[in-house]
DNA sequence: GTCTATAGTTTGATAGAC
DNA sequence: GTCTATCAAACTATAGAC
């Protein structure tokens, strides 16, 4: 059990760094130090090893935000502590987040997969959601015009797009720069 | 040189559907209609076609943006303008633009190609600041608050961000959703 | 669980006829 | 310019020994 999560740590870093379809069980061989043929036992095809990433990975990250929002800070706290996580997942300018990753790949997966990948969007946008809406009464957020759904949609795509761009131009400025408008309207905002 | 842009066309689509990874030279060839080995007569290698395949999008769409700008309406036109192109390369849903499409796949471009994609971001980014430093005298925009570099890169990340999660759930309503605060800052916006 | 060996297919790319 | 034919390498996946 130790050489699946071995296995899935090594294949979600080819995912983030190469993309889903420019790695093969070849370099997943080499980077775990396992033959090919061993990695066939733990996932049987690619598409098996495609579900287990994005599953793993959701369970991880939607767990990392339910983490922030049960410490029962402030909604612009809660906005920084989300923004921190695509930041720290763009690894300085080298690596997207698994689902930006496989939302660029979707074509290549199979439904299961694909079900999976837009739940965690889908509960991703319920978490800002229920952010946006505590905005409204903690007044930690400043101009927030729209509607709380509405918001969590923006605030999504903005963060998925600044990674995108960032890891690009290999720079985390990009990063920052992009996200510099939405964190200056909470009102703890840091100066910067 | 008709059929050279018959191939680009045709290579421009299956890059912005499955991905510039997940085609090869026999797919292409079965939609252009030639065999694989005339392909290598107009692009003798992949990393060709690529380098090609950016630099006519690129013209393109910068293009398209300094025709916008020469019009001489309000900021606020400009970036609505700049958003329709976005939700236009996302037909529907089925699409991505070029350029998030090969921001995706960026380790897999040799330098000559990566230098053009970063020429195309920052060429965007320089129309878009113009535009957001129109926006401070003209008043066609509310609550523009960063300086104009800094709306500009949040901006480009919102689209393209809009696009991928969008294209992700092959749903347009994603990308309208994510624009709306964006959009409802134009002083001329409309209802929706 | 991991290995060697290999099957069967697809990949990007080339040679040479027309 | 497009074709047929072909290449060597890489691909996903399987069989069977240990």
């Amino acid at each position: 059990m130790d050489t699946k999560d071995h296995l899935l740590d090594c294949a979600e870093h080819l995912a983030r760094t190469r993309g889903f379809d420019a790695f093969s069980y070849a370099d997943l061989s080499k980077e775990v130090g396992i033959r090919k043929a061993s990695i066939h036992y733990h996932f049987p095809t690619k598409s098996d090893l495609a579900a287990s990433l994005i599953e793993r990975y959701s369970e991880r990250f939607l767990g990392q935000l339910y983490a922030v929002s049960e410490k029962d800070g402030t909604a612009g706290h809660d906005v920084r502590a989300y923004v921190d996580l695509y930041r720290q997942a763009l690894a300085k300018g080298t690596q997207l987040c698994l689902c930006v990753s496989f939302s660029a790949a979707r074509d290549s997966f199979d439904e299961a997969t694909l079900a999976r990948l837009n739940a965690f969007h889908d509960r991703s946008l319920a978490w800002l959601a229920t952010v946006f809406e505590k905005a409204k009464t903690d007044g930690s957020m400043t101009g927030t015009l729209s509607d709380p759904e509405t918001e969590a949609h923006a605030c999504l795509a903005l963060v998925e797009g600044a990674q995108l761009v960032a890891r690009a131009a290999r720079s985390e400025v990009h990063f920052n720069r992009a996200v510099t408008p939405l964190l200056d309207r909470l009102s703890d905002a840091r100066p910067h």
